[in-house]
DNA sequence: TTGAAAGCGGTACCAC
DNA sequence: GTGGTACCGCTTTCAA
């Protein structure tokens, strides 16, 4: 691969004059110029990006660390940032956190030495003060959640509130016995979920029943649903004594579980609504009623903070809240169906 | 941040023994490991990255291009290099190729530009020889599809073979009025699938009607289906005075939104193959029969050849083909239905 | 307008 | 076992 020098040795001038045509300097005589370029295309030539990033100190990259890239919340996610990256010219390097917290801290870590220019995290552990060590150096904004013990940026939702607005939709509908199917516990998002239920419950003077708060981490398996617990759980909720007659989903990832074992167990009457939408919502019988946490919609406030951050014009950490929709599409207008 | 030399100076010692004992190397006195390991505990020391790849003249990550993060089936292929990157200490980096083939050269070049240690394309133009300026420096397989104009190893399936599979089985089932709805007529793996539902037809000696070959790049706008086509196509296919009966969808985004599309218009009754599962497939009524594409394999087979070539194990390209299995769901067992 | 030299932070090579 | 030195390819600084 041809080095600077060797076109200027080729060229008849210094590498100096070869590294000002290929920046586009204006103190170079057309001529010189010319003469520069052409050996360029003659020989191929194409700046080694290591030693000029290394040169600058940064990489012209950003790092994505989300639980799952296989939770279409997720890619909607990456999808959107990689794309407002690309058009500042700057690759994402993504990685998967998983629901172990260590591996947070690790791969955040990780990315972290590379000296990326920016950092976008969907933290899972319930402690980020491993990035003090970083200082500021290098702008991170939290999506989807909050960070702890840290002061940062963040875009996020209030799940207390939404999840309160899901549960009331279905207590609307003459429901009492509601369930709330989750998957991770020591989630932050999922506490503020299961408050939010109960606070919709209490607000309608109906006693929670922890019987029907249902939290298995073992739903997700390799980032997927599983689906034999997933129908254990729906056949075990649904043979209590004092059935649900309504189901809340605690993320879109158990929903997609939640609705297929509904479904397999042929139990359609049972009306659900989902935190969070999810490919073929809209399509199932009945269809779902989601609250739709438009992955897009926080991404791109993600990348605005953490552009404006990256460019210096923004001081300190910059919390955005966005305010999401209910989708009602029939599975949450569905009356209370008893046997 | 505090560099080798720093710690070298703190230490009372030179720079290249700091370096020793970061990497481990045997020739240090325990007196001096301990004593170098302190500083650097102290100094909160940590290695310049972008100075060890500069110096290695290769940066330790893969990168991967795919058409659109969004579809479930790249997003599956990502997740699993990912893992299988991460199990090597590599990161990637992921960038998207739209349906654009002159977008396809230009991400694909700036990301052979970073000096990467690897590249995965799941290709969208029909040539790929902007490669061969890279010369074999960097090791490349193409998943999904084939590269064309080009050596290259590869890892994919037999589009044709299990399109005519999926159109059999609809056959099998009495159906004779056959739609193929694609996207890209581009492609070649919708060209190939094209072939195999017509080849099938002729093995059945059903005469192909080319007024069932649906092909529109509008079905899919920003990586995701456009509602309001898939209705328009739906409606007019089941419009058609010698209306089709069954329906065979191209790839799993279009599949998606056929399904999505049938249920809407209350057509459930219309016999459905897709090829490529997607999400909740199994959860519709009916449930979609799928030609399972199997991404994580198509993924694990092309990390296993890449990483041999990254280890220089293996010489010359390498392609290999997967089988696939049709998932009998229901949808495509459904009898023709007359109205 | 152009060039020479220094240096970014590590590591390889060779002395000692 | 340890240290000096050169060097990776490019850009900044300063001089010509």
């Amino acid at each position: 691969m041809a080095t600077m020098q060797d076109v200027a040795t080729r060229a008849g001038v210094s590498a100096k004059t070869v590294s000002r045509v290929f920046n586009d300097d204006p103190n170079v005589t057309e001529k010189t110029r010319a003469k520069v370029q052409a050996v360029m295309a003659d020989m191929n030539y194409r700046p080694n990006m290591l030693a000029r990033r290394f040169r600058e100190g940064k990489d012209s990259a950003i790092g994505i660390a989300v639980p799952n890239i296989g939770d279409p919340f997720f890619a909607t996610i990456i999808r959107t940032i990689e794309q407002l990256a690309m058009e500042r010219g700057m690759f994402v390097f993504v990685t998967t956190l998983g629901q172990d917290p260590a591996l947070e801290e690790q791969r955040v870590e990780r990315l972290m030495r590379r000296n990326i220019s920016g950092m976008v995290i969907a933290p899972v552990a319930g402690d980020q003060s491993y990035l003090k060590s970083w200082g500021s150096s290098v702008p991170t904004v939290f999506v989807d959640r909050e960070a702890s013990n840290i002061e940062g940026s963040s875009v996020f939702v209030d799940d207390e509130l939404h999840a309160a607005e899901a549960v009331a939709h279905l207590i609307s509908h003459g429901h009492e016995r509601i369930a709330f199917v989750g998957d991770d516990t020591s989630l932050i998002t999922t506490k503020k979920r299961l408050a939010g239920y109960r606070s919709a419950l209490t607000a309608a003077g109906i006693a929670h029943d922890t019987g029907l708060e249902l939290m298995d981490a073992r739903l997700l398996s390799f980032g997927y649903v599983d689906r034999s617990i997933a129908d254990d759980h729906v056949q075990m909720l649904l043979a209590l004594p004092e059935a649900p007659t309504a189901i809340f989903g605690a993320n879109a990832l158990c929903s997609m579980g939640l609705a297929a074992a509904l479904h397999r167990a042929h139990r359609g009457e049972i009306a659900f609504v989902s935190f969070g939408d999810f490919p073929m919502a809209d399509a199932l019988t009945p269809a779902v009623t989601v609250i739709d946490q438009n992955p897009e919609g926080l991404a791109r406030l993600t990348g605005e903070i953490l552009f404006e951050q990256m460019d210096g014009m923004v001081a300190g950490p910059v919390s955005k809240v966005l305010r999401l929709l209910l989708i009602e599409r029939g599975s949450g207008e569905l009356p209370p169906f008893t046997s």
